[in-house]
DNA sequence: TTATTACCTG
DNA sequence: CAGGTAATAA
């Protein structure tokens, strides 16, 4: 047999980190990935949902690529920058020569109708201001409003006679506002095929229609009902806007800021990928689609955490001077603590809350650890609980990549709690599939520089998972969230001491790679564990327990084989393929949510384990109270180094797959 | 002594 | 899965 690593480092070379997102292109007719109503289901769009980001981000987009000239208009620019320095035609055509790029639909009519509507827009918006306000409150009145200002209006007639002037005007500009609104439509449809792609365009059939709809919503008055969409959140908010804002801009563009959870800031996302339309089109462009969506994530990571440090810093006086530092850079000296004592008892109460005095973060150096530990106790709640206000000047998110310090892992994981409380949390007032969050969790992990993109992560598990899912929710899962893996996060956020469900379901996964593993590599694949005693013993007990239930397994199907009569039966239960009961046993047990594909390498072995339960059974050394020593020693030396992905805190098990 | 493991039990 | 215990090795 090959050495351990030579045989292991064949098997997971064709598997992609991001397989989500290459496979994003492929239909998915269950659509369990991509849910209707998940912001990732419609990665194209996603952008547009957000009302901030719709404006800035796609609106810088298309500015870059002058794709829409008759859109430009009611973006960033403002409208006196468009029809009073420029004249709009001649900024279309003009636009329109390096905005083509030959594939585009043919715009410029849809531009010239929008300009026109916007002049008449104009022109009313240029009567006064109040008067436009009042107007934009009349503008959903009744009937009946109409007469009682127009009984006022016989009291003076020249008014009267501009206000049906202007009623007049009024029509004529909803006509006109409704042929606009039509071909905005139709133009967000050319978008999409443009920018979507024709598989995603077949893909979406089913729910692309409800998100074309709510593009087309978003881009028009808002008259149309707004019950039963898929994006409250945004729905509303672009509601409030039109209702607000009288004139009605606001409804044809709701690019008004929303206090949203997460603002984007929106050119970092586009322009950071250096994204061309055109080679969205293109082979590689699904890929790098994915990485848009990838770094879209990654900025809405950093700046959540931004914010929250932030707002802790703000929250605890003492912690400011250091959580105005540069973001998240942590200082690697932080351990030269002036009062280590406060470390040491720490880490003999393991399980116990810190004490009072500890939480003090007397010392600005120290700041960033003790700045973020008291995340892990749950007298944080109180912190994230409203909705994340005071946004930071947005930063580059390389501030946040954690620079992994592999010699001194203690502060990237509570870096990582930290995000992984405020996804956590975030999840109940966004409407983020929980997929959003473990992408984004691997976003970082990715773009870590130490940790190249990790190969290991795999393919799809052959076996099926419906039987490996009928278990559920996970035995014992905190399941807070209505999946596994983000409840574990969240587990995983309570508490930097101790270990976690989430642990607990790394140290299966790892238990694939190796059986025995040793405290220290414990250490080295746990990085976001606080060591001591307890938990270490704890770790290692985990393992026993692994293996226990490993050996078992191993010699109840080992004594199964033993009592067929026919050597081809028996031959047949000794292999272990992953079509086999035993292997269902063991992925259930190891990789409870399936969402990790067993190495090829862990099935080898336990197939010489079962053997050697096997012979030994028949030879009749079981008869030996230490018959199974041998078999311990035997698949002790087969132990397989453990994947780079484990070192980084949180599973690595929910990059590729969910569900 | 301490750490690790297997085994048993709940 | 954790607690307890005994055996074993360093």
């Amino acid at each position: 047999m090959d050495s351990p690593s030579d045989r292991f480092h064949q098997q997971p070379s064709q598997m992609c980190p991001f397989e989500l997102y290459r496979s994003l292109p492929d239909s998915n007719p269950s659509g369990h990935r991509f849910p209707p109503g998940s912001l990732s289901s419609h990665p194209l769009f996603s952008p547009l949902m957000h009302p901030n980001s719709m404006s800035q981000k796609w609106g810088s987009f298309r500015q870059r690529q002058g794709l829409f000239p008759g859109l430009l208009v009611d973006d960033d620019v403002s409208e006196e920058d468009v029809f009073g320095k420029r004249e709009f035609g001649a900024t279309s055509s003009s636009q329109r020569g390096s905005g083509e790029r030959g594939q585009a639909p043919e715009p410029s009519d849809w531009g010239q109708d929008f300009a026109r509507v916007k002049r008449l827009r104009m022109d009313s918006a240029a009567r006064s201001e109040d008067e436009s306000i009042r107007e934009g409150k009349r503008g959903r009145k009744s009937r009946s409003s109409f007469r009682m200002d127009e009984k006022k209006g016989m009291e003076q007639g020249n008014r009267r006679e501009s206000r049906e002037g202007r009623k007049r005007q009024r029509q004529e500009l909803k006509l006109q506002l409704e042929e606009t609104r039509g071909k905005l439509l139709e133009l967000q449809r050319k978008v999409w095929r443009v920018y979507g792609g024709q598989a995603d365009d077949e893909k979406d059939q089913e729910n692309g229609g409800i998100n074309l709809d709510e593009v087309a919503d978003m881009f028009s008055d808002s008259d149309d009902p707004l019950v039963g969409n898929g994006f409250s959140p945004q729905r509303c908010s672009s509601k409030k806007n039109n209702e607000t804002n009288g004139n009605g801009n606001a409804g044809i563009f709701p690019e008004t800021s929303v206090d949203l959870d997460l603002e984007l800031n929106g050119s970092q996302v586009w322009l950071g990928c250096s994204l061309i339309r055109g080679e969205w089109e293109s082979a590689e462009g699904g890929q790098k689609f994915a990485q848009a969506l990838k770094q879209e994530l990654a900025n809405v990571v950093a700046q959540v955490i931004d914010r929250v440090v932030r707002l802790y810093a703000e929250s605890d006086p003492e912690a400011v001077s250091s959580a105005q530092e540069p973001s998240m850079t942590m200082d690697l000296n932080s351990d030269r603590r002036p009062r280590p004592q406060a470390v040491e008892q720490v880490e003999a109460l393991p399980l116990v809350t810190k004490s009072p005095q500890d939480k003090r973060a007397p010392v600005a150096q120290s700041g960033h650890k003790d700045l973020l530990l008291p995340q892990a106790n749950p007298s944080l709640a109180p912190l994230a609980q409203p909705p994340l206000p005071a946004l930071l000047p947005p930063r580059g998110k390389e501030h946040f990549l954690p620079s992994y310090p592999p010699d001194n892992p203690v502060h990237l994981p509570l870096l990582h709690y930290t995000m992984q409380n405020l996804f956590a949390r975030s999840l109940s007032s966004l409407p983020l599939h929980k997929d959003c969050l473990s992408e984004s969790f691997m976003d970082f992990r990715s773009h870590n520089s130490a940790f190249p993109p990790l190969p290991l992560l795999g393919q799809l598990d052959p076996s099926p998972s419906d039987r490996a899912r009928e278990v559920g929710m996970r035995a014992g899962g905190a399941g807070m969230v209505d999946g596994a893996d983000a409840a574990l996060y969240l587990a995983a956020g309570s508490s930097q001491e101790g270990l976690s469900p989430c642990h607990l379901k790394k140290a299966k996964l790892m238990f694939f790679y190796t059986r025995y593993p040793s405290s220290s590599t414990l250490k080295t694949y746990f990085p976001d564990v606080k060591f001591n005693r307890c938990v270490t013993s704890q770790l290692i007990k985990w393992f026993s327990n692994f293996r226990e239930f490993f050996y078992i397994q191993m010699e109840r199907f080992a004594r199964q084989a033993a009592r067929e009569v026919l050597t081809s039966a028996r031959e047949r239960a000794l292999r272990l393929g992953r079509d086999t009961e035993l292997y269902r046993i063991l992925n259930m047990h190891y990789n409870k949510s399936n969402d990790y594909q067993v190495p090829e390498r862990f099935v080898e072995i336990s197939e010489v384990a079962l053997r050697e339960f096997f012979t030994a059974i028949q030879s009749g050394r079981d008869a030996d109270p230490c018959w199974k020593k041998s078999i311990y020693k035997i698949i002790c030396k087969l132990d397989s180094p453990v994947p780079d992905s484990f070192r980084l805190p949180g599973c690595p098990t929910d990059t590729y797959r969910m569900g």
